[in-house]
DNA sequence: CGCCTTTGACCAGCGC
DNA sequence: GCGCTGGTCAAAGGCG
């Protein structure tokens, strides 16, 4: 791991820190639409310091003594850009004077940056907060509805951003799954379930418990449940997301030698939450698993990483696949924002559009786009310590949006709708959970960054926050649990 | 004995 | 209406 290659000479073993943009920032790009920008800033570095809090502690552990009576230049400004021998020796007092003004201009613009970043990354969380906002009230239509009381707090965590709790609901059932249950024996269970499920549990419908009958109907009809597919690369048959599943069905789905195992959570009596795991047809070392409702139950902290990232992904589905009349999901607002937060993604996350089920399809079996791509030695594999979710050669790579058929076998390519970009709101929401899932992904979060330096910056716990404010927003013990370890997956079955 | 997987059958949606 | 397909059920058997 070629830490310094991004790490900027901190040597300490925290997860990424600072980030050691492209050379555009000390070129000044960045700071050409920045007219504040330029040398005057006390505390400077050509290290990005996108999780300050952190890191000006750090620096200041890191620098308890600065060099007295001589540089202005100080502190994190020694450790990155007096690399030069020559500037290090006090018999050099003279071209350190020379080199003086023009670190002490750019150390100003570093720190420029890097206070634009982090007010963007406050422009970012409260973008997504009005967001979801202007979502819930949309997906009240024509219902002069008051203002509709917030979700009840949950400690669960699922593909919902604000779900409500599945049983014992008063609530009417309304809209129809794709179909209506079977008979049989526990078919009426089955079709409460599954009432349940896209109602109480599922994402399109989580707001449904406060909407009018009517706006629930047609909510439902619109969006449905919710799927969240992840394609990995992986040899094990199935991906040890730290739930507990039982395999309840297996098919030969059309177009793919590979069956489709079916598997539901036992972690909790009537959870609705299913999953499908099926291997890609093109790319067998793929393992496609696709995520549909949400838990009903605490989950255990190896398993919140998946959730956390699965409830992004749907939040970033729903908040930005609200279908218009031609199916057409996502704002041409959500579009613009994902143009301007990832152009440079293209192939981590993609959403379908497509009925019944939208789908967000999360891409882990890609390298890095072009613009991370400098970056991508450093961060191979996403390794999940606390947990098993990615440790199955994983790997992550940008964010994008196209269309697939809802099942999750369609490469994320595929599909007749156009690309669609996500929102903002909602990137930040998935750029949040795969941070959840391994904080490396700031990585990749510093290339996108970098590439797109008028788009957003990031901190990674206010994208951890904002994610568990707007993508689950009850979700707020995945970061801290997700220190424990946890090996609860019990998942043993096999897909072929 | 309980839990799990396997597997054939069944049902519903959808397209023709 | 029919066939295809996806999704689910449930009996049977395996395993610890």
């Amino acid at each position: 791991m070629d830490k310094g290659h991004l790490l900027a000479l901190d040597s300490s073993p925290r997860p990424l820190a600072f980030l050691n943009l492209p050379p555009f920032h000390h070129r000044g790009t960045m700071s050409a639409d920045h007219p504040s920008a330029g040398g005057r800033g006390r505390r400077s570095s050509v290290e990005v310091d996108f999780f300050s809090d952190d890191k000006q502690k750090e620096g200041a552990k890191k620098t308890p003594d600065p060099p007295p009576g001589g540089l202005a230049i100080k502190k994190k400004a020694d450790l990155t850009i007096n690399l030069l021998p020559a500037a290090t020796r006090d018999d050099d007092d003279e071209h350190k004077m020379q080199q003086l003004p023009a670190l002490q201009a750019e150390l100003g613009r570093m720190n420029e940056e890097n206070q634009r970043l982090r007010g963007m990354l406050a422009q970012v969380t409260t973008s997504y907060q009005a967001l979801q906002m202007h979502l819930l009230a949309l997906m009240q239509p024509q219902a002069q509805h008051p203002i509709p009381p917030p979700p009840p707090p949950r400690q669960f965590l699922g593909l919902d951003p604000a779900p409500e709790e599945p049983s014992n609901s008063s609530t009417e059932v309304v809209g129809s799954p794709r179909r209506s249950s079977s008979t049989g024996n526990n078919k009426d269970l089955q079709a409460a379930e599954r009432s349940d499920s896209p109602d109480a549990a599922g994402g399109p419908s989580s707001t449904a418990g406060w909407l009018p009958a009517e706006g629930r109907q047609q909510q439902e009809a619109s969006m449905r449940k919710a799927r969240v597919s992840v394609r990995a690369l992986s040899e094990a048959p199935i991906i040890a997301d730290g739930c507990q599943w039982r395999k309840y069905g297996q098919k030969m789905a059309k177009g793919n030698p590979c069956p489709r195992a079916y598997y539901r959570c036992t972690m909790a009596n009537a959870c609705p939450v299913r999953k499908q795991v099926q291997r890609c047809a093109e790319d067998r070392s793929i393992l496609i698993t696709t995520y549909e409702g949400t838990h009903n139950h605490p989950l255990p902290p190896a398993a919140m990483a998946m959730a956390s990232t699965t409830s992004a992904a749907a939040s970033m589905l729903l908040s930005g696949s609200m279908p218009s009349a031609d199916g057409t999901p996502m704002t041409s607002g959500n579009s613009f924002l994902a143009r301007a937060v990832l152009p440079c993604s293209s192939s981590m996350a993609t959403i379908s559009a497509s009925a019944p089920f939208p789908t967000v399809t999360l891409d882990l079996t890609h390298g890095p786009p072009s613009a991370a791509r400098p970056l991508a030695p450093m961060t191979p594999q996403f390794h999940l310590p606390q947990a098993p979710l990615y440790n199955q050669s994983t790997k992550f790579s940008g964010l994008h949006m196209s269309s697939s058929d809802g099942t999750g076998s369609t490469p994320p390519s595929a599909g007749p709708p156009p690309p669609i970009r996500i929102g903002l709101a909602d990137t930040v929401s998935a750029a949040a959970a795969a941070i959840t899932a391994d904080p490396n992904f700031t990585v990749a979060l510093a290339a996108a960054i970098s590439s797109i330096i008028g788009g957003s910056g990031g901190h990674q716990q206010q994208q951890q926050h904002g994610l568990q404010q707007g993508a689950n927003a009850n979700n707020n013990n995945v970061t801290s649990s997700s220190n424990n370890t946890a090996t609860s997956n019990n998942t043993n079955s096999e897909t072929q």
